[in-house]
DNA sequence: GGCCTATTTTAGTGTTTACTCATTCATCTA
DNA sequence: TAGATGAATGAGTAAACACTAAAATAGGCC
């Protein structure tokens, strides 16, 4: 079956109308939600929250944000139980992401949180029931 | 080289001091922030976070949003590209993650979001620049 | 320049993921 | 109760991912 068929017996359901006006009509504000949704936003936001759900990189943020200053990539080393070369992999995909900024001092590369990397952990802690 | 030699040579580099007893300290002060960002919500934090990193089941919580209410997974069908399947295994695990709730209403399910994934949302939307 | 060290990049590999198809479960109705 | 429909679940598979190891890049110092 369609799913339209599926959409207009769903309709029929609920509110007892089953014409084809009224199929056409839902359809129309399901496309307009979608196409709400679908912005040119979303394949950055699925980049970000991509970013973030890994739990090395999760972790990287973490540090860095209740550290509320920048960090150095030697300093995440004796924390992570990973090698030194996922730790800048996971620098680089967090950095790409828009999650982080990188600073060179010297033969050091310094890193810190952005507002969106901030945003994201404060709507994740205050939404923890 | 160790993690801590490079720690020190660090330490040496920022602050002139390069005594064993600084890196000892530093050592500890870092280690107190990967306790604090490793506490038992990690792991949920990043379920939450896989379960969006995803392009279906991210519109689908947009969607929802969006509407502002509940949807039928009868409705999502036409939006999506995907089969009803897929949207069957999305909406579970958005459901199983916290991000939405699901409803019987006789032979229809209903799904709404949940306050956790309407802040993710909000938060996104907010630091978005 | 030549060497050492910090970090990044490239290549390769085992694991996880996101989907489809087929099947099962659940609910309504004839 | 049988049949039909909505949705969930299980199995299988191609693609994406997360890591390691090795090589490359880049800065500081002699």
């Amino acid at each position: 079956m369609s799913s339209t068929e599926r959409l207009q017996r769903y309709l029929s359901d609920e509110s007892g109308s089953c014409g084809d006006a009224e199929v056409a009509q839902r359809l129309a504000e399901l496309e307009e939600l979608d196409a709400a949704a679908g912005g040119p936003d979303l394949e950055a936001d699925v980049s970000v929250l991509s970013a973030l759900a890994n739990e090395t990189r999760y972790k990287i943020v973490r540090i860095l944000h209740i550290a509320d200053g920048e960090l150095c990539v030697c300093e995440f080393s004796p924390l992570l139980d990973v090698s030194d070369s996922a730790i800048s992999h996971a620098l680089s995909q967090l950095t790409d992401a828009g999650l982080l900024t990188r600073r060179k001092d010297g033969k050091w590369r310094k890193y810190r949180t952005t507002a969106r990397a901030n945003a994201l952990l404060v709507a994740l802690d205050g939404s923890r029931k």
